[in-house]
RNA sequence: GGCGCGGUACCCAAGUGGUAAGGGAGAGGUCUGCAAAACCUUUAUGCGCCGGUUCGAUCCCGGCCCGCGCCUCCA
């Protein structure tokens, strides 16, 4: 099945296929706007890392294998100032950004890109774009050394953004740092360097890359010169998109990308996330006040990529339940004990539960549809499991595989089932640790330390052996003694499960 | 000012020209040593307001009100 999914450049939904012929492979192959390592990532850099996951693990659910490179911008006018400030190299102050950045991808469970592209590591590839612009008449050098991008030689600038640059006033001075620009928007390809700054020294001068010419220069080197998706924050179409395009096509005169996804920003209780109005969270700031990271991938993705979310405590708390449900559904199913045979009602609920969640996604990722149908065929599963033994409509062994293939799909995508959440918070504890962030730590998260999960399995052994002997009371104690950490326990008939709160 | 998006139950959130998915929360019940889980019942004659088109509109059109985003660094 193909996906359709919103384009911005056509401003409409368009199936999103790869293809052939362009490049080597049969992958579709898609450029992702990845971090600039300046500072820790924050819930909003999630929701749009997350929601690519989640077009990245759908055309993946759907067949379609992808090459997906991503660029880590390492250089910029901030990460420069802020090395300087501190007196260290940019690659001493970039790592640590950029090692926590991909553990913070890991504790969301978000895939890693094929090709992860940094942009000092390319230099001499943007140098080399930004000559062959020279050559083409769409670059020009000024007094300074610097290189900037001539707008008046691309007429169709605007076309991603649907801006009309047409009546755009000439001669306007904007920024009095590049007051050699010969028009305001000109927009700089390559900056020369200014004393004391990180600094290459090249064919076009000594200087430092602009900020939109990496994507240009490594999604071209890695995926070739019009490649089949190109994706990032909605903040990017312009102009760092637009920019991208005008730089690439002036080269190549292809088209840079079919197709443009751009992921709608993120609202924090209403506002849009700032430092100054106090609802700027990192992923950290959340792992510490002992949110699970599982439930807020969930809740980062289970609004569709292309609406406005509005983030809130309540929301994660809402997504942890949800989970919650969803694993004890899993946990029951796998384990439960069944009579043989199948129920054909089940067998129908499923095969009627994985097409909707497949069409769904493949509606423009339609994530609060695909959810749907999961929970109805958990309540159904849950209800024929619930039946009793001689009961016709209950759960049978032959319906289990079914099932959990369901949630197999769906874990696909989704993939909150398997529990990783105390890893990624101890990571964070850790960290906290070795960066003296202690203040604000929830005590359930430094309860975890506490309670390992091999402690835990040795009390629930301890309090089962004292259910048998009927000694209420010891296993009671035991069960509150886990509660007040955080463990829950629960008895079926199918044995004991536990769970972190 | 220009461009764009949204207003659906207590909260979050899909959706369709034919009579409102799902999740969370609340209340009552079943089950259970107790609890948890699970299941059942229950919470929108209603989808911002006013007109229009239609046999019929929450969904289409027009107007209005409210909220939000982008247009500058930003995912």
């Amino acid at each position: 099945m193909p996906l359709r999914l919103f384009n911005t450049l056509t401003g409409q939904i368009d199936t999103l296929v790869p293809q052939p012929g362009l490049a080597p492979g049969p992958a579709l192959r898609m450029y992702a706007c990845g971090p600039t390592v300046y500072d820790y990532g924050h819930i909003g850099n999630f929701r749009t890392f997350l929601q690519i996951d989640v077009l990245r693990r759908t055309l993946l659910l759907l067949g379609i294998p992808v090459r997906h490179v991503m660029n880590i911008t390492d250089v910029d006018d901030k990460i420069i100032h802020n090395a300087q400030a501190a007196g260290i190299s940019i690659g001493q102050y970039t790592a640590p950004f950029e090692r926590a950045f991909l553990e913070d991808l890991d504790a969301l469970r978000v895939q890693h890109p094929e090709q992860l592209a940094r942009a000092t590591e390319h230099i001499d590839r943007m140098v080399q774009l930004v000559q062959q612009l020279a050559q083409v008449g769409a670059a020009y050098q000024t007094e300074d050394g610097s290189w900037y991008f001539r707008l008046a030689s691309f007429p169709a600038y605007g076309q991603l953004s649907k801006k009309d640059f047409a009546g755009m006033e000439d001669g306007a001075r904007v920024d009095v740092d590049e007051y050699e620009k010969d028009s305001a928007r000109d927009f700089a390809l390559w900056k020369a360097a200014k004393p004391g700054e990180t600094s290459w020294d090249t064919p076009i001068g000594r200087g430092r890359p602009g900020w939109h010419i990496e994507c240009s220069a490594m999604s071209m080197e890695y995926l070739g010169d019009t490649f089949d998706l190109h994706a990032g924050g909605e903040d990017l179409i312009f102009p760092h998109h637009e920019n991208e395009i005008a730089q690439s096509e002036s080269v190549t005169h292809k088209p840079l990308a079919r197709h443009w996804m751009h992921v709608r920003f993120l609202l924090v209780d209403g506002r849009k996330m700032s430092k100054s109005e106090g609802n700027f969270y990192t992923l950290r700031d959340l792992l510490l006040k002992g949110y699970k990271a599982s439930a807020i991938r969930l809740a980062l993705i289970s609004v569709p990529y292309r609406h406005q979310h509005n983030f809130t405590f309540d929301g994660l708390v809402e997504a942890t339940a949800a989970i919650e449900r969803l694993r004890t559904f899993h946990q029951r199913l796998t384990q439960a004990t069944l009579a043989p045979g199948s129920n054909p009602d089940l067998q129908a609920a499923a095969a009627q539960a994985h097409q909707t969640y497949i069409d769904a996604l493949s509606n423009d990722l339609n994530t609060a549809e695909a959810r749907a149908p999961i929970f109805d065929l958990v309540r159904a599963a849950n209800t024929a499991l619930d039946r009793a033994n001689t009961d016709p409509a209950r759960l049978l062994a032959d319906d289990r595989a079914p099932i959990l293939a369901v949630l197999a799909a769906f874990d696909a995508v989704f993939d909150v089932l398997t529990d990783t959440d105390a890893d990624a918070t101890r990571r964070a504890l850790a960290w906290a640790r070795e960066t003296s962030r202690l203040d604000d730590v929830a005590p359930s998260v430094l309860a975890l330390d506490a309670f390992t999960d091999q402690a835990i399995d040795a009390l629930v052994a301890e309090r089962t052996q004292a259910k048998r002997q009927r000694n209420f009371a010891r296993a009671d104690q035991i069960r509150n003694q886990l509660a007040e950490n955080g463990v829950l326990i629960e008895d079926s008939k199918d044995g004991v499960r536990w769970k972190r709160k």
